[in-house]
DNA sequence: CATAATCACTTTACCACTCAATTGATGACA
DNA sequence: TGTCATCAATTGAGTGGTAAAGTGATTATG
């Protein structure tokens, strides 16, 4: 078995970039009691809203499935709010859930930098988004029939 | 709330996407019968072996608790032993486990590689593996105090 | 020598995701 | 009007991750 290409190390590097900073950043929201998963969806919530499932579930390119039980949770804890409007669930933020979002935000932004802050230089990240732009929107050409 | 940083953006399109091509991943990979986290371990069994649990978790960045799991169910499928071997276990590819690997391994390098042959230039790809190694590496420093 | 600490691994309970099957309401049409 | 298709959301079974508590063998120490 011969050596790695090298697109194979990139996508290692990325995997466990994204891993790694998943669970730094779970550790740091701990202290706003909300984890990575949690931040994102109610960001789009606020972003959004009001929405329907499916369209949040697109946003954030999860399934329906996966929507619904994290929304269950959501609601359980008072942060956002389902209401059954003709047919589909309208979907917006309580009270809560809007105040435990922008008590967040600044700090979870700043945090999400900071990765790249610390390493790479402001034309440093500029490429790296653009590759990354492109590489996203290549992979979400070869989406799954439907999803 | 304001825009999103430039940062936050770069994080978004780094989930996204390794979210996206995990996916599609294993869809792939459903050819041979193997999920991406499985194709992972065997890959780093294979380089490796013989290593112990707590070696493998570290190479592939995950609890030892999760190791634990994961190679139960590999081990119930035939493709990985583990031998109990003065107080630590000992683990190793199975002849079954080899030649699976063996089979996936060319073309599971080659899809990893598309997401990128696809969309960007040799040097361009050079650049984001650049990159993105530091900011992986950057990530490592900052790891949780006991992991 | 007995008890305590340590070490490698396992187990449990939880979160977050998948796919696939199901429910339940809406709307269409014979 | 009854049935049938459609569509959003839910549910069930499974994977893969976490943190934290538990187990059992080995080594240290009082």
């Amino acid at each position: 078995m011969q050596k790695n290409t090298r697109g194979s190390l990139i996508w290692l590097r990325l995997t466990r970039f994204t891993h790694q900073s998943n669970l730094l950043s779970n550790d740091f929201l701990k202290q706003f009691d909300l984890t990575t998963a949690q931040f994102d969806v109610l960001m789009q919530i606020s972003t959004y809203e009001p929405l329907t499932q499916s369209e949040l579930a697109e946003k954030v390119t999860v399934t329906q499935g996966g929507i619904s039980r994290m929304l269950a949770r959501l609601e359980k804890e008072g942060l956002i709010e389902r209401k059954q409007e003709w047919k589909t669930k309208t979907i917006s933020l309580t009270n809560k859930g809007r105040e435990k979002l922008e008590n967040a935000f600044e700090d979870q932004l700043e945090f999400q930098s900071s990765f790249f802050d610390e390493c790479l230089s402001e034309e440093e990240q500029k490429m790296l988004y653009l590759l990354m732009s492109r590489v996203q929107k290549n992979s979400e050409k070869k989406k799954l029939p439907n999803r």
